[in-house]
RNA sequence: GUGGGCGUAGCUUAGUGGUUAAAGCUCUCGGUUGUGGUCCGAGUGACCGUGGGUUCAAAUCCCAUCGCCCACCCCA
């Protein structure tokens, strides 16, 4: 026996051979993507459901925009010096050489669809909200993906303090209704254009002064994207970029501070509860005066992120055009829907299951099942099995309170039996009087 | 890009050099006529991630590689 698998040793050294040739090596999904399957779906519904009867009913119309754009569009709109556009988009050419990216976020595109579509011209503002994947080249661990989702808002052509306050109050009241418990905003001003340069001379000017206690990281970003900085997670810069944030809030024009007061005093006003952070940093270059992040209390990864962006229309070739937006990470967010066990409605059941014994049976249970169904119940069957055994064990499986069954008995007599799969009695009824059993029955049950 | 952990059946795992790789769950069939959940019986199911090496002998030891998970960076 040991000689016999020495030989098959030998033979597949000899030959190279195992079996299998490349071509035939499982593929696998592409690294950091998923398979959604059937039993998460429920989240994804509620998610999305809910999401959508927010939006509708704020006032907010759906937006699709392709899934990829013109390259430019994100090295210009979102950053050039961004990790996002300098290391982790999907970039391409195709066969006509154009030079195109799979989206790494959804406000770039909604914008270059404002513009495009003439949408500035429309009453403003312009309220519109989508949902759908975006892709970044990232390594992916807990709650981050290459392939990932997002429900977002955005409300184009209108600088006012209430409508930041008003897109706050509403992504709370979101994640509110799908059932989170312990969520906070957490929220800060990086200030308006005019006072950006002010805030970064100064920002740079503090950090220079502290350079010896800066992580390496942080010299690097100390001069190009000093902001950055101020949440750095070393140690050894958590004491400077705490003062740093003041130094961000004290060097705020007028009117950025004036703006971000009564931001602030809309949420309250709204009794939205929130979280002031003066090391709140958007990563992307387009934020301007509110930007905020909501997170679980316990701190963790954010749920979902947003802020003020009245640069980006007229970077992108629009007219000057304030903005503000927020989208929801909904892997995360489903995440802590998870870990919070919260009650998400679990997908309808089928209320009746048809059984059939032999030819004639299963011809008539065709009927049957069309008639349940026309009639507005959910029908299952297993038409493809033999024995009523194995099609009750289905049934159960189903967790279906209601059976149908039909042998040929029942197709001679123009009749159906109706079973009780809980209390487990039956009666036999006329094919004429199906529908009214069956309901009667259901009925009984509630 | 950097660091750590882990890859055995669809799932959860046992098996650390020696017969034909083991179990639970799942799945399929059956437990006498046309009746399910529990129970009982049987069966299907494993390129032991992949490639190479060491050895008489490798799931087990060594090297490489790929994949997954986690952390950093960054981000939703």
């Amino acid at each position: 026996m040991v000689l016999a698998r020495g030989v098959g040793t030998t033979v597949k050294r000899y030959f190279g051979y195992n079996g299998h040739t490349d071509m035939a090596r499982n593929i696998q999904k592409p690294r950091g993507t998923q398979d959604i399957l059937p039993i998460e779906q429920r989240y994804w519904f509620w998610i999305e459901d809910n999401w959508r009867k927010m939006m509708l009913s704020a006032g907010f119309g759906r937006i699709t925009t392709p899934t990829f754009e013109d390259t430019n569009l994100f090295t210009r709109g979102v950053g050039e010096t961004t990790d996002i556009v300098s290391k982790e988009m999907y970039s391409f050419k195709d066969r006509s050489d154009n030079p195109l990216t799979l989206r790494p976020e959804g406000t770039a595109g909604v914008v270059r669809a404002y513009i495009e579509n003439g949408m500035h011209k429309d009453p403003q503002p312009v309220k519109l909200y989508y949902f759908g994947p975006m892709f970044r080249y990232d390594r992916p661990q807990s709650g981050r993906y290459r392939e990932f989702y997002q429900a977002g808002v955005e409300l184009l052509g209108e600088l006012d303090p209430i409508v930041d306050a008003q897109i706050i109050a509403i992504v709370m009241k979101y994640y509110t209704k799908l059932g989170l418990k312990d969520i906070v905003v957490r929220i800060n001003s990086v200030g308006d254009a005019k006072s950006r340069p002010k805030i970064q001379r100064a920002l740079i000017d503090f950090l220079s002064a502290h350079r010896r206690n800066l992580c390496k990281d942080c010299k690097r970003r100390m001069t190009k994207n000093p902001l950055r900085v101020l949440d750095c997670k070393e140690k050894s810069c958590q004491a400077v970029a705490e003062e740093a944030g003041g130094v961000v809030l004290d060097n705020l024009n007028n009117d950025s501070r004036n703006y971000f007061t009564k931001v602030l005093e809309y949420l309250d006003d709204m009794r939205v509860e929130y979280e002031l952070d003066p090391r709140l940093v958007r990563g992307l270059d387009y934020y301007t005066h509110t930007v905020f992040e909501v997170t679980t209390k316990t701190g963790g990864l954010s749920l979902g992120a947003g802020g003020r962006y009245d640069g980006l229309v007229e970077l992108l070739g629009g007219p000057d055009t304030p903005a503000v937006g927020f989208a929801v990470g909904v892997e995360r967010t489903i995440d802590t829907l998870k870990q919070q066990q919260a009650n998400v409605p679990e997908p309808m059941k089928p209320n009746v299951f048809v059984v059939q014994l032999g030819d004639d049976a299963k011809k008539k249970a065709i009927q049957v099942i069309d008639r349940l169904d026309n009639a507005g119940y959910q029908v299952a069957h297993a038409l493809g099995r033999g024995s009523i055994k194995s099609q009750l064990r289905v049934a159960d499986r189903l967790g279906t309170s209601l059976a149908v069954i039909i042998g040929s008995q029942e197709v001679h007599d123009k009749s159906v039996i109706i079973r009780d799969l809980n209390d487990r009695t039956q009666e036999s009824v006329l094919d004429r009087d199906m529908i009214k059993a069956v309901q009667r029955k259901l009925k009984e049950k509630k």
